[in-house]
DNA sequence: ACCGGTGAGCATCGATCGGC
DNA sequence: GCCGATCGATGCTCACCGGT
């Protein structure tokens, strides 16, 4: 996934990349092994890539995800998706405004367990959980969920940020997570199936005046989409990696 | 209804290469 | 080694669109 990729190499353009590909170099090792095939390639731009490649070759070693965060084109992110700890995140707020509107549920998934943050009682421990994880996956995030988080904890958080909302783009998918969802024939339970932000903050507000049921409700959405999200990111390697 | 990240499209500038 | 041509990197604007 990540040894497939040349766009991040200095003397590498897309179209030699693609180029690469098309006769068969999926390897950073392919590129070093086959040389020969590069005769026609000035000679100090072929000992560039080489140098590339030997550089990405130690950073991967050494499992240095900073070094392809600051080299890889925010767009080839996801192929650092296997290199660390990675959090699906979603927030429930009582509004969009993260200035005017508070956090009240922050939901994170670890890839097989929920952990949910609930503003009143354990709202603060999510900060902690959030540095445990190397990589975040959102909906949106880095417009609505983030910059929200990041203003409620007075924090700017260093992650790898996987937005789907682009991501999902870029293979013609688009209208809103729920939206997508059912595109892909993605299900959710039947009494959440009507539930949407709007709800969120009804059924956030209905808690708040003691309807423990509507913070259970509550609870189920953000773990479905805290949930959803895995299977959505799953999807895009997917379909990114049979491209190839 | 707001905010602002993204990427497409475009223009410009610079780097590099090949011909001589 | 110079010069012109070509290619690519960079910067800019702008429209789009999603979250609660």
């Amino acid at each position: 996934m990540l040894t497939k990729t040349f766009s991040h190499i200095d003397g590498i353009t897309p179209s030699l990349e693609q180029q690469l590909w098309e006769i068969g170099i999926r390897h950073w090792d392919d590129f070093l092994n086959r040389t020969d095939q590069f005769a026609h390639l000035p000679k100090t731009k072929l000992q560039r890539i080489q140098e590339g490649i030997f550089e990405s070759k130690q950073a991967l070693e050494k499992n240095d995800l900073n070094y392809f965060k600051s080299v890889l084109k925010p767009k080839e992110h996801w192929r650092l998706s296997k290199m660390g700890k990675v959090a699906y995140v979603d927030i429930e707020t009582t509004g969009l405004s993260r200035w005017s509107d508070d956090l009240t549920l922050l939901g994170i998934y670890d890839g097989s367990l929920s952990h949910m943050y609930i503003n009143g009682k354990n709202l603060a421990d999510a900060h902690a959980k959030l540095m445990e994880f190397d990589i975040i996956v959102t909906f949106n995030g880095k417009q609505f969920d983030m910059p929200f988080i990041e203003h409620h904890f007075s924090y700017q958080y260093d992650f790898v940020h996987l937005d789907l909302r682009y991501m999902l783009k870029e293979l013609g998918l688009q209208g809103g997570l729920k939206n997508i969802e059912s595109q892909l024939g993605i299900c959710r339970d039947m009494d959440l199936q009507g539930v949407d932000g709007f709800e969120a903050v009804r059924l956030w507000r209905q808690y708040q005046r003691g309807n423990q049921a509507a913070l259970q409700k509550l609870l189920r959405y953000n773990e479905q989409d805290i949930v959803n999200l895995k299977f959505l990111l799953n999807y895009y390697i997917d379909k990114k990696t049979e491209l190839l």
